[in-house]
DNA sequence: AGAATAGTGTCTATCAGACAATATCCA
DNA sequence: TGGATATTGTCTGATAGACACTATTCT
């Protein structure tokens, strides 16, 4: 067969190349206890069968992709309410599923503490895990769960994804951990507040105060709900880490 | 069939779905006469034939996807050393191919001025289109180069970018060209000058300078290659425009 | 009482952007 | 010569981060 030819029926005919499946893959991130959390399944079957994964499966026909992640994330959690979710990237290396070529689209799931998930269909187990103390997960799922950690760090900076860890109104410590939990650094509070009351949109307040100070004292503090800016002028930025080149 | 049944079969096995395709559609972007552009080819066949659109086609077999971007790519410019090129996002809705279900990773591509490109296998035309000026395309791909458009101007920000689009030594000047292009504003000339030789790691002299003055005269000027840098600390943040929403 | 936290005020080094100045080169 | 550009210098308003202070609440 010739360069053309071959060429040819490559565009011709997609269905005469050998089956490709599409997946989603979510990575679900809480803060529980302070640290940031991953929802991982554990596989009940072959391949990688005992390993840990990422929640996800195959996309059903005429089902969208975001539509696909939220019911993959449903099956395994039970919950899908107040999930902020959004595309993390691609993958499609050509050996990364034994079984057969794969190409698996990967979702970022954000959400304020969650209950213990249930274990779904196809999976032996479900359990929320440390970001900071991993298993080896399954196919190049460690890959796509370090990517998905990266892009929540950064978005972090200038989005008000941090609200979408907290509930419905929050206080600006609240918020801080939020912050504090997933970069992984403690910020001065008094600095944090400001810079956030700063930031137009980012939180409004409610008017309200909890109803009792903090567990280790402290006076009543305020409570704010997300605010309607979809990026955040200015930034909140990460303190630098002298890493120029990365 | 019951819910519990179906759901055994979308995981048993993903081959007993009608088949899903998955392509690689290319943004590639460059600057021609003090103008983005963006490669467009027009299609030869069914369906939306005579339309532009973005260059891509199926993945084949055993090939991964930067490499089937970079294929496919080639195929229409003729070129392919020098193209920075990154993954932009997964498009998956489940009617945005009339044929059957398709699945696209997008790339984005960045090069210095090319030649003309020469219309491919599968494609009627192919040329460098103006992006302010661009025609209805065929499919979502509207969208994707929407997509594609604004996550350079963001990119542009805080990694270097902006070198991609020069040659392998050019002047800050010409810097400063690619992003007033690229960002459609234009930059005081001595701030921008002084702010990226400020930034460690974003370009490194040669020690040479131009072998004579600009066209509309001035004097020569020194000549700078790309640093080591992968992001840029402090990033060159685009002049704000009040958008804080977006 | 003692400790911890919320919220605000203040100070300083730094930076972005405006503006200016000078040297160099094309037409 | 006149106009345009490269590069550097200076000034000013704004900001990030360090520190400090007060009021409030828990144990």
């Amino acid at each position: 067969m010739d360069e053309e030819e071959s060429e040819f029926l490559a565009r011709y005919d997609p269905r005469a190349f050998p089956a490709v499946a599409v997946t989603v893959d979510v990575v679900a991130l809480t803060i529980r206890a302070d640290a940031l959390h991953v929802l991982l399944v554990e596989r009940g079957s072959q391949p990688h069968a005992g390993r840990w994964a990422l929640p996800g499966g195959f996309i059903r026909p005429g089902e969208d992709l975001p539509e696909a992640a939220r019911r993959e994330l449903a099956e395994e959690t039970g919950l899908a309410p107040r999930v902020h979710i959004e595309q993390l990237a691609g993958y499609g290396a050509p050996e990364r599923d034994p079984r057969m070529r794969v190409v698996s689209i990967s979702y970022l799931a954000f959400a304020p503490d969650l209950p213990d998930p249930q274990a779904g269909s196809d999976a032996a187990d479900a359990a929320w895990h440390r970001a900071d103390r991993l298993p080896e997960l399954a196919f190049d799922h460690g890959r796509i769960l370090a990517d998905g950690l990266e892009r929540a760090r950064d978005k972090l900076q200038y989005t008000p994804l941090a609200t979408a860890f907290v509930g419905e109104t929050f206080t600006i410590s609240e918020l801080r951990g939020v912050y504090e939990t997933v970069w992984g650094v403690p910020l001065h509070a008094g600095n944090f507040h400001r810079k956030v009351l700063s930031v137009p949109g980012f939180v409004e307040s409610t008017g309200e105060t909890t109803e009792s100070g903090g567990r280790r004292g402290g006076p009543r503090s305020r409570l704010y709900r997300a605010g309607a800016a979809g990026l955040l002028h200015p930034a909140l930025l990460r303190p630098a880490k002298d890493e120029e080149t990365r």
